[in-house]
DNA sequence: CTTTTTGCAAATGATTTGCATTAAC
DNA sequence: GTTAATGCAAATCATTTGCAAAAAG
């Protein structure tokens, strides 16, 4: 998991003619070691080092980042927006219904016949949203479904 | 569109192990002239029969009915939960960017190889949800998009 | 009569908004 | 200096919860 320079972090968000923060640097960095996660999460990574930082700059920062596909939001029925890195790369996700765990998968948007829905009807479609639902290897494992608290 | 029978209605609710219920009746009612509806627009057509019915059990029989697997929930990132009749039959959905609106189409789940996810890494996956985004006719004709309100 | 469902009000959780302050460029 | 971004508090929206009253089987 190679982490990026911060370098590499000006120029991105540059590159989007967005000016250069300290918390978009910090919410960008904790994206290279975090992936699927939700605001909540990238606030607690971010604040030790920036404490200054409220919860609402964070999602101001994510809006921003995402409008900007520098990032991408993923939100699975019935859980937080989840946030990663990868974008652009036509890949989908696993999300366990027990715990919440998000996976990737590699899998060409387009490939496959079922991407391009035959009865669009009318439909200019521009991008293909896959979710699979299962059950991840620990909670396959034990048989018992979380009565809801960590629930998807 | 046909129109379901009150007793077709009557004998799946039984058959799932749920009481009869005006309120269930009518909401399973409302379904079946209308689809990829939200709460609130059940909530609106079931209220001049039973005004007695408030938005939180609407809430309620839309919950038993989707743990009944009776109706299905589809839940497009960023907007309120979609309600639809179809259940069990492998389709999927194309989603308005711009207007919101939700269209089904016909895909075999499995069928296509990009169904089958390569790397599970180590999930059993149990179910695939599609999501095609893109503009309906009216939207892609309009070439300006609709700033914010209206978006899914 | 027993269990489920309803009706209502209040609570919750995630996210957005408004606005003055501050920092990038 | 201008424009964009932040920090904070309050607001919003969809949905859930708790509990007593009512209805279904």
């Amino acid at each position: 998991m190679p982490t990026t320079r911060v370098t590499d972090i000006a120029s991105t968000l540059r590159a989007a003619g967005l000016k250069v923060t300290a918390p978009r640097t910090a919410v960008l960095h904790a994206l290279d070691s975090m992936s699927h996660v939700t605001a909540d999460q990238i606030f607690a990574a971010v604040h030790p080092a920036l404490p200054g930082t409220s919860l609402q700059a964070v999602y101001g920062v994510l809006g921003a980042l995402t409008d900007a596909a520098i990032i991408r939001r993923i939100e699975p029925a019935g859980s937080p927006a989840r946030y990663e890195r990868r974008v652009g790369d036509n890949h989908h996700h696993l999300v366990c219904t027990g715990c919440g765990l998000v996976a990737d998968v590699d899998c060409a948007v387009g490939h496959a016949p079922c991407l391009t829905p035959s009865n669009t009807e009318g439909f200019v479609a521009t991008s293909a949203e896959i979710i699979f639902w299962g059950r991840c290897t620990s909670c396959a494992s034990s048989s018992n479904e979380p009565p809801e608290e960590n629930r998807v």
